[in-house]
DNA sequence: CAGCATCCGCTTTGATACTG
DNA sequence: CAGTATCAAAGCGGATGCTG
């Protein structure tokens, strides 16, 4: 992208993470770490292949990620965020509450991957009651698995099945996130297709933070 | 911008804001508040006036700002956030955040705005004597004036010059913005044309926050 | 197959000119 | 002042081809 020629902390960063996929690409990293060529267009559905690889030599450049070549069992080059790349959570943490007013009904046309959960139930997501022992829920959707635990009163996101989960949540993922903001009663996600095995205490202790359960 | 098409408060946040110029746009609106057509090009050097246009229709159905018609003294159309858009400024601070220690020397094709001090001012910089008495700085750059205030331990910025200034602050605006933000010495900053009139003690008061001095 | 590079049709951008 | 109209150039998306 051309830059803005501006002197402006904003129109600077901008200049840096504006481009179209860019952000996306850092949400990649951020949630998997290293990743693979082929990862990257699995997570990044509808890039075309010479824009990645464009990008990823532009964001290189800028220091924000940096490529491995792995040890010779694995033999492929790995990608992954500098310091200063993962410091752009941020703003990807400020994008993702401002746009999660926006995830109602999923259209049939909108990719998903199970593990983009994982942003919304670290930022969005805390447990009701910290005191308690922690529960971990298995939610499962779109043929993958992910399992949300509470840490001290917030809530992290793991790839794969739990060991003994209090709770496994499946169906569709507007279903799952619906329950989990508040946005959707129990009663109508059922409707819509979720299911729930184990205890429904232990899903109702996660709780949106403020300001999200609107809408 | 075509959509991602990806179920991702991420990428939905990105489908609204993550065309070119938006988010200056928006930037432009919460700096300024109501602005003007004329003022928006002028606080956006380098945008097309059709592409103004554009993104400001966008934005208007996007819910993020909305156009006034002045009442006939002044008989023209303001542009002015809605609520949902002004929830965008934790964005643009984030950004501005990310993209500060890019901030270094200005090259002389940049453009600037004085009225964008008020950004860093707000966001990066804290009283550090919240109990004394506050203080009230007055700033000289680019042919404007804004002044800076402490305000309850935070820093303020408001256009216009100041009544009875503690300081006055004249210069280009990186030497400006080295100093406060603790990146160049005073004596340097003097020798990048930098003039204090006034108490530098005032000036001392306003400390980079934590993570900010570095580069 | 992973990791690109090349080509091509289409859309978006940026610069300029023009209008009520 | 507040835009619309026009057009060349750049960027994007999709398909395909090449290399280890």
């Amino acid at each position: 992208m051309r830059s803005y020629e501006q002197y402006c902390a904003v129109a600077k960063a901008l200049d840096v993470v504006g481009d179209r996929w860019t952000l996306l690409i850092v949400r990649e990293l951020l949630l998997r770490d290293a990743s693979r060529y082929t990862d990257l267009m699995d997570g990044l559905p509808g890039i075309a292949t010479n824009l990645l690889a464009n990008r990823l030599r532009e964001l290189e450049e800028a220091d924000v990620l940096r490529r491995i070549d792995a040890p010779p069992p694995i033999a492929t080059t790995l990608y992954e965020l500098t310091p200063r790349g993962r410091e752009l959570a941020s703003v990807l943490e400020a994008l993702g509450r401002w746009g999660s007013p926006l995830m109602t009904k999923r259209a049939d046309s909108e990719e998903f991957r199970a593990y983009w959960l994982a942003f919304p139930a670290m930022h969005l997501l805390t447990d009701a009651a910290p005191k308690d022992p922690p529960v971990t829920i298995e939610v499962r959707t779109n043929d993958d698995v992910v399992r949300l635990e509470t840490v001290d009163g917030a809530v992290r996101a793991m790839p794969g099945p739990a060991e003994h989960p209090d709770a496994v949540l499946t169906g569709p993922p507007d279903a799952i996130l619906g329950l989990l903001m508040g946005r959707v009663e129990f009663s109508k996600a059922k409707r819509r297709g979720l299911r729930l095995e184990g205890s429904i205490a232990a899903v109702r202790r996660l709780q949106p933070v403020a300001g999200h359960t609107a809408n």
